[in-house]
RNA sequence: GCCCCCGUAGCCCAAUGGCAGAGGCAAACCCCUUAAAAGGGUUGAUGUGCGGGUUCGACUCCCGCCGGGGGCACCA
């Protein structure tokens, strides 16, 4: 049988690999190997595998096959992100439990991932779900909590209508809902923060350690999101007030343009200090706020809005009063909720001011026109009039000058800002971590003792989850009725879960010591295998799971659990599998099935097909590539191990040198190709390898070569990084035993590197006029002699040159 | 509005200062075949979105446009 049959190949290799279990990380202190971490995302068992999985899962499969050729030690392990919001939709339609669906689908993604080659260990397995996984979830709050970077504070919070919860900051994405697309409402609740902000600084100082092994446009994100700025706290105080109002600028050099002073309608401060006779038209404006979305109140396209509050600010530098109003555009939860107005100098500021007929003061000479009539701000450089001690100084100075005018005389100081907020962790929902919390009448906030951990989820089931407002587990009373573990006195667990980002803020460590039972992981363990070498999921996860995972990772360190401060040292964003220039979707009926399409054309050619479809992080537009052609190729390749007709062990430096030299060029290029992530450029030399040898058979030195079995052998092993089955199979029929997996990465032969000649363009003017065979040592000199003396050269020449450009051995421009 | 990335053959993509084409798809043609399929082979730019500039030399670097994609966008 020399047919090519992926689908047999697929039922036979499958069976072998599992006997012989090639991708098992030995723990072996004593291994002398180096090691390498590769991991994916690991999936959400949201039915079977996609498409998307399919590109994630093959290209960073070509990274961990890559490095198991290469003699590491390498830890590739698979688990699932398994709490969340599907299985207990599912549950409560089918009046279930959600671990039934959710297990059932895990099994399902399993097998796929078995069939789909990929190389991972699978003793390491893990589900977040799982109690012996998320009672280190409970383990690792209540270390938080005790360091006080876990707390509870009322505020306003983004509430998902749609799946009755609170979210964090970071999964609103434009005002939606980031898992269902629901338009996100504010909501005053009491709710469970991780002080993140504690690290903003850090998040911040440490991406130098990523830059060039992330990809930049997700840095700019996280810096973006982090959204650091220098500036001043200066203090305000209002009439009647006792203690003075803070606001933060970045720009304290305008202080004495500050016209006016604005609160944000939704702060206490508003309300506080509204005087009465304006007590009516506040609470209207402020009900009329209330009502807006998110999207509608933080357009930048609406028109300004606000009331005068009937009270007024006095400036801390020149003691001048100044009116103090309630607008929108001033947020509650930045900064102080407070902002000195600078009309002349900020836009928001001057739109405000045009709309309400407020005083516009230039401060900072720009030479652009008066903003009160071109109705532009000037906020650029500038020198500072009309500013007292500040005259005449440029802004960067003007800001240093005031910052220690005011810091002398107590009513300010230089500060800094982020606009990352703490991380909303509590959500109202039943497939989740329970909170490890019982709140007590008397010692109030109490953490379970860890020996107590796991809390279990209660077995609720079916309508009993439907959601509520409140998590389902708050109905469970037997189960939240407790005694307090301090004073032993009545009280109630805490009944929210945990958001499941908390689940894999960690579960990389976990991969290290899976069935750890004395903490989260084993920290030799992860000494031995931390950080990850190379990381790789959807771009979509950039300040989330990325962020909080960096987040973690520095708190364990504070902790000392960890030796590093970075837990991905590589990041690869694959591009999305889309079809006809859109993403797929049920609606538009465009979706390819992955399953079908590995029927089809096996899945070796749909690994193939993803890998050479182009750059890694490019989207794949299934319209544009083919399938069909992957698998013709493979079966091309097929040929190739089976036509060889001579036996391993053959001795290469007897075969044919052209062959050869193809052979080891090709390995030289395809192991800087994968090195650098260029697997579709890889691809192709492998193709043209295939070609090579295919020439020499059928045209050449025929199939009983040397070369011919040296090509067919390094093809089976580079072809092992994308089309697993296809290349055990070759390998075998090249008569060998065990797995082509761990054949062992090819090495070039240098002197077969070095070609006996090269072709020389001559250009004059540029142009290429000939071409010569020259030795690729060859020296200026004798290269410029050369080219001056070509005939056809000559013909293009009268007299001498002006110039001889000589880049031996490839190239000589003569400028005539 | 601001910032970033990308525009190369009908299509997906190589070439990162030195001969515009490596690879694939599609197309046309040839060989093999009684025929078809499978298989083997041959063929493609007058110049790299447009206009300038730097350079002996520009797809590549710089400036300005056009087109596409992405990120941020009342964060004081």
């Amino acid at each position: 049988m020399s047919e090519y049959d992926p689908q047999a190949l697929q039922a036979k290799w499958q069976q072998r690999w599992e006997e012989m279990e090639p991708f098992r990380a030995s723990e072996d202190p004593a291994d002398p190997r180096e090691r390498r971490y590769m991991l994916d995302m690991f999936p959400y068992p949201s039915g079977d595998l996609h498409m998307g999985h399919g590109e994630a899962f093959g290209l960073g499969d070509v990274v961990a096959r890559y490095w198991f050729q290469r003699g590491y030690n390498v830890l590739h392990p698979i688990g699932w992100d398994s709490f969340g919001l599907p299985a207990e939709n599912a549950a409560i339609k089918r009046n279930a439990h959600p671990a039934e669906w959710t297990y059932a689908n895990i099994e399902t993604q399993a097998a796929s991932f078995r069939r789909y080659a990929v190389s991972f260990d699978w003793s390491r397995r893990l589900h977040t779900s799982d109690p012996e996984y998320y009672k280190w979830n409970q383990w690792l709050f209540i270390r938080f909590f005790e360091r006080g970077l876990a707390y509870r504070k009322g505020g306003l919070v983004n509430w998902c209508p749609n799946d009755q919860t609170v979210l964090a900051n970071e999964q609103v994405i434009a005002g939606h809902c980031e898992r269902c697309g629901a338009e996100v409402i504010r909501r005053e609740l009491t709710q469970w923060y991780f002080k993140i902000t504690d690290y903003a600084q850090r998040l911040l100082d440490d991406m130098e350690q990523l830059e060039g092994g992330w990809p930049e446009r997700v840095l700019t994100m996280q810096r973006n999101w982090i959204g650091r700025s220098e500036g001043a706290d200066v203090q305000f105080y209002i009439e009647g007030r006792e203690e003075p109002v803070t606001v933060f600028t970045t720009r304290p050099d305008t202080l004495f343009g500050a016209t006016f002073f604005v609160v944000a309608v939704d702060a206490p401060l508003a309300d506080e200090i509204c005087a009465p006779e304006r007590r009516e038209s506040f609470e209207a404006y402020r009900s009329a706020v209330a009502k807006l979305s998110d999207i509608e109140r933080l357009s930048t396209e609406k028109e300004k809005t606000g009331v005068f509050l009937g009270r007024y600010a006095i400036n801390p530098v020149n003691g001048e009063r100044i009116p103090v109003w309630a607008a929108d555009y001033v947020l509650s939860d930045y900064g102080h909720g407070a902002i000195m107005a600078v009309p002349a100098h900020d836009q928001r500021d001057l739109d405000f001011a045009r709309k309400f007929g407020l005083p516009v003061r230039v401060v900072v000479e720009t030479g652009l026109p008066d903003p009160a009539e071109s109705g532009v701000a000037t906020p650029g450089e500038g020198v500072l009039v009309n500013s007292g001690p500040l005259d005449g100084l440029p802004k960067a100075e003007a800001i240093r000058r005031i910052i220690d005018i005011l810091e002398a005389d107590g009513k300010g100081r230089a500060t800094v800002n982020f606009r990352l907020r703490d991380w909303l962790l509590s959500r109202q929902r039943f497939w989740g971590t329970p909170i490890p919390i019982i709140h007590c009448g008397d010692c109030g906030e109490v953490p379970v003792p860890d020996e107590q951990l796991p809390v279990t989820l209660p077995d609720l089931r079916g309508e009993a989850l439907a959601p509520k407002g409140v998590s389902p587990l708050a109905a469970a009373t037997d189960w939240v009725d407790v005694e307090c573990p301090k004073c032993g006195g009545r009280a109630k667990r805490d009944t929210d879960t945990m958001d499941t980002f908390v689940d894999s803020s960690w579960y990389f460590l976990r991969y290290c010591s899976p069935g750890y039972e004395d903490g989260p992981f084993d920290v030799e363990q992860v000494r031995k295998w931390g950080p990850i070498d190379q990381y790789v999921g959807g771009v979509e996860h950039a300040v989330l799971h990325l962020l909080y995972s960096r987040f973690f990772t520095k708190v364990l360190h504070d902790m000392g659990m960890l030796d590093f401060t970075e837990p991905f040292v590589r990041l690869l964003n694959q591009g999305q599998v889309i079809n006809q220039g859109k993403a797929m979707s049920k609606s538009l009926g465009n979706g390819v099935d992955l399953g079908e399409q590995i029927d089809a054309y096996g899945v070796d050619a749909v690994r193939l097909t993803m890998v050479f479809a182009g750059p890694p992080e490019d989207d794949i537009d299934w319209a544009d590539v083919s399938p069909a052609a992957s698998q013709k190729f493979l079966a091309r390749a097929f040929r190739v191990f089976t036509d060889v007709a001579s036996e391993p062990g053959v001795p290469y430096d007897q075969g044919d040198l052209e062959l050869r030299r193809v052979t080891h060029r090709t390995v030289d290029e395809v192991t800087k190709l994968i090195e650098s992530y260029r697997f579709n450029v890889a691809v192709a030399r492998m193709m043209e390898l295939t070609t090579a040898a295919r020439k020499a058979i059928d045209s050449g030195p025929g199939p009983a070569d040397p070369a011919v079995r040296e090509a067919a052998e390094v093809l089976a092993i580079m072809l092992s990084l994308v089309a697993p089955y296809t290349a055990e199979e070759g390998w075998e029929r090249l008569g060998h035993t065990g797995t082509v997996a761990l054949a062992g990465w090819p090495q070039a032969d240098p002197v077969l590197l070095v070609q006996e000649s090269v072709t020389c363009v001559v250009q004059v003017a540029g142009k290429v006029r000939d071409r010569l065979e020259v030795s690729p040592d060859i020296s200026e000199e004798e290269l410029r002699a050369l080219a001056l003396a070509s005939e056809k050269v000559q013909g293009y020449l009268s007299g001498e040159p002006r110039k001889v450009i000589v880049r031996a051995p490839k190239l000589v421009n003569i400028v005539p």
